[in-house]
DNA sequence: CAAAATGCTTGACTAAGGTCAGGAAAAATA
DNA sequence: TATTTTTCCTGACCTTAGTCAAGCATTTTG
C-alpha cells in the first residue's frame, strides 16, 4: 500500500483536484472552457488554426464553431493565409488581448496561490514540478536552433556557468561573462547554437564554432538537473554532430574538465577519443571525432 | 520567462495531459466518466450516497440517475440506512467488485507506465510526486487513531527507525524490531497511536504510553520527509497532548537524542522543558510538560 | 487542363453533464 | 400531534462537447 504506484496514484488524485479547480476559475469569465482554451492559444501576431486544432486535438467542425463565437464577441479576427488561401489564421483584436490578459491573470494568481502553499520551501516544490513535467513531457522534448543572444540561450549559458563554478575548482563567476563575446561564431553559416525544449522550458544546450575550414569545436554541452537521465545530452550531441556534417566539417574537437565525469563518459560512448591538448588551464581532457 | 510561476504552469500543462489520458482510458470500459467515478467510490461494505455526493460535488438529481444506471447494470445495490431510512447506502455486488477491479487495474497500469518513463531514477520521481501531493493536499491532512499493529502504523515505525539509524551514531537496524513488543501500551484506555494522513498516505505519527497513573510518555514522533515544513509535527504534538489530557494524565515526559535537532526545537516551542534523565543510552535529552 | 487532395465551414445529430422545481418519505422540532 | 426540515427521487430542460457527412474554395498532382 505504500509502494511507488500507490503514491503515484495519490499524486494523480491531488493534481486532478488542482487542475479541476483551475478550469473552474477559467469558467468565471462566462465562457465555456473550450472557447477559453482556444482563445489562449491565439497570439496577437496570428496563429494558424490548423496549429490550434493539432494542439487541442479538436475536430475541425467544432473548432470552426468555437472560432466563430469568439469572432462574434469581437475577440479575434479570422483571415485567409495569403500564401495558401485555403488556410486561415486567427488574430487577437485589442479586446481579445484584454480578455486574454484576464485569463493570464487567473492562471498566474492560482499558480501564486499554489506556490504560497509550499510554505518555506517554494524552491523544492518548483524543482519537484520541473522533474515531473520534464519526465511527463519526455517524448515531446525537441531540439531547435537558437541565436546565442536569445534570452533562452543566455539562461542556458548562465545555468551552465553556475554548474562549472560549482563543479570545477578555480573557476569563479567573474571569469565567465554574458553575452558571449564571440556570438557571431555560433551563428550560421559556420556555427550553430542548439537548445533542447521541453514545452516552453529550455532544458539543454550545445553549440558549435569554427576552428578552421574543416574543423569545428563543440562547446558548452549542458542539461538541466531536472532533465537528466533521459538521453537529452546524447540527442544534443547527435544533433550537433549531424549539423557539423551538414555545414561541411570533417573533424570535431572539444575540451573539457575532469570534474565533468558524466560528460566525458558520454563523449566516449558517442565515439569521441582522446587527442593532444589544444587549449589550456581549466581544460584537462581533449577529445576529437572524425565525421 | 523562467520564473517559478512559468514553471508551475508548465507543470500544470504536463499534468493536465496525463490526467486527461487516464480519463480516456477509463472510458475504455464503455461507461461514461461520471458513472465510472461514482463506481470507484463505492466500497463492498457500502458507502452513503451523501458521502459520494460530497466528494464529487454532484447534484443530487444527477447522482441519483448515475446510481440508477449502475444499479441497472447490476453493479451496485441500493438500500436504505436502517438508522435513518431517508438516507441510502450503495453496496457493490460481486459483478461490481469485478468491474471495480478492472478500473483499479487500468489506473495501476497507467501508473506503472508513467513510472517507466522516469528512466533510471524512479525514486526521484516518486519523491517529487510525494512532495507535490502533500503540498497540494495540505489542508486535507488529518490525524486519526490507529492500532500499533496496523500496516500503516508499521510502515510509519519503519520509516522512523530508518531515520534514527541514519541520524544517530551507534543505532543499528538490528536494535529496532517490529511489531512493537509492548503494543498493548499504545492502545486505549491507557495509550494512543496517532497517524497523520494525507489522502491515503500516512505521513506522520506519534504515540503515547502510560508510565504511571498520572504520567504518560510521548514516543516516536515522526513526519515524512515530503511532508515537512507544513506544521504536521506540531499538529501531532497538540493532538497527543490533548489526548493525554482526555485520558486523565497530568504529566508528560519524553526522551530524545541530540541529533534530532528539529524535534527538540519543536518540543521547546510547544512548552516542554528539560527534566532529569529518566532513561539511558541513545537518549541525550529529556523533556517534560505538565498539562 | 482535369482530377484528386487539402483546409475549412455548415448543418444534423448524439452523448454527457448539469440545473431546477416539485414531490414523497422520514426524521426532527415545536 | 402538527409543522418544519432533511434526504432523496423524478421529470423537464439546457449547455457543452463531440461526431459525421456534405459541400465549397483552393491548391496540388497527373
Amino acid at each position: 500500500m505504500l509502494d511507488a504506484i500507490a503514491r503515484l496514484r495519490r499524486f494523480n488524485r491531488a493534481v486532478t483536484r488542482e487542475v479541476g479547480a483551475l478550469d473552474q476559475s477559467y469558467l468565471g469569465r462566462g465562457r465555456p472552457l473550450g472557447a477559453a482554451r482556444v482563445l489562449q492559444l491565439i497570439t496577437p501576431q496570428g496563429t494558424d488554426i490548423a496549429e490550434i486544432r493539432a494542439k487541442l486535438a479538436l475536430d475541425s467542425g467544432l473548432l470552426s464553431r468555437l472560432l466563430r463565437t469568439l469572432e462574434a464577441e469581437a475577440l479575434i479576427q479570422l483571415a485567409s493565409d495569403p500564401a495558401d488561401r485555403r488556410c486561415r489564421t486567427a488574430h487577437l483584436t485589442p479586446a481579445g488581448q484584454t480578455e486574454m490578459a484576464a485569463y493570464e491573470a487567473i492562471g498566474y494568481a492560482r499558480a501564486a496561490e499554489t506556490l504560497a502553499r509550499a510554505g518555506k520551501q517554494p524552491q523544492a516544490l518548483i524543482d519537484a514540478m520541473d522533474l515531473i513535467a520534464t519526465t511527463l513531457l519526455r517524448d515531446q522534448t525537441e531540439i531547435r536552433d537558437a541565436d546565442p543572444n536569445d534570452c533562452a540561450a543566455l539562461a542556458c549559458l548562465q545555468s551552465y556557468y553556475d554548474l562549472l563554478v560549482e563543479k570545477i575548482q578555480g573557476i569563479t563567476p567573474g571569469m565567465l561573462t554574458l553575452p558571449l563575446a564571440d556570438a557571431q561564431n555560433y551563428r550560421p553559416p559556420h556555427g550553430a547554437f542548439l537548445i533542447a525544449w521541453s514545452d516552453d522550458l529550455p532544458v539543454g544546450t550545445v553549440s558549435l564554432r569554427p576552428l578552421d575550414a574543416t574543423t569545428a569545436e563543440v562547446k558548452r554541452l549542458w542539461v538541466d538537473r531536472s532533465a537528466r537521465g533521459q538521453g537529452i545530452a546524447r540527442r544534443l550531441m547527435h544533433a550537433i554532430e549531424s549539423r557539423a556534417k551538414s555545414l561541411g566539417y570533417a573533424h570535431l574537437k572539444l575540451d573539457t574538465n575532469a570534474a565533468l565525469t558524466e560528460a566525458i563518459t558520454l563523449y566516449r560512448t558517442c565515439g569521441w577519443s582522446d587527442i593532444p591538448a589544444y587549449t589550456s588551464d581549466p581544460a584537462t581532457h581533449w577529445l576529437g571525432k572524425t565525421l
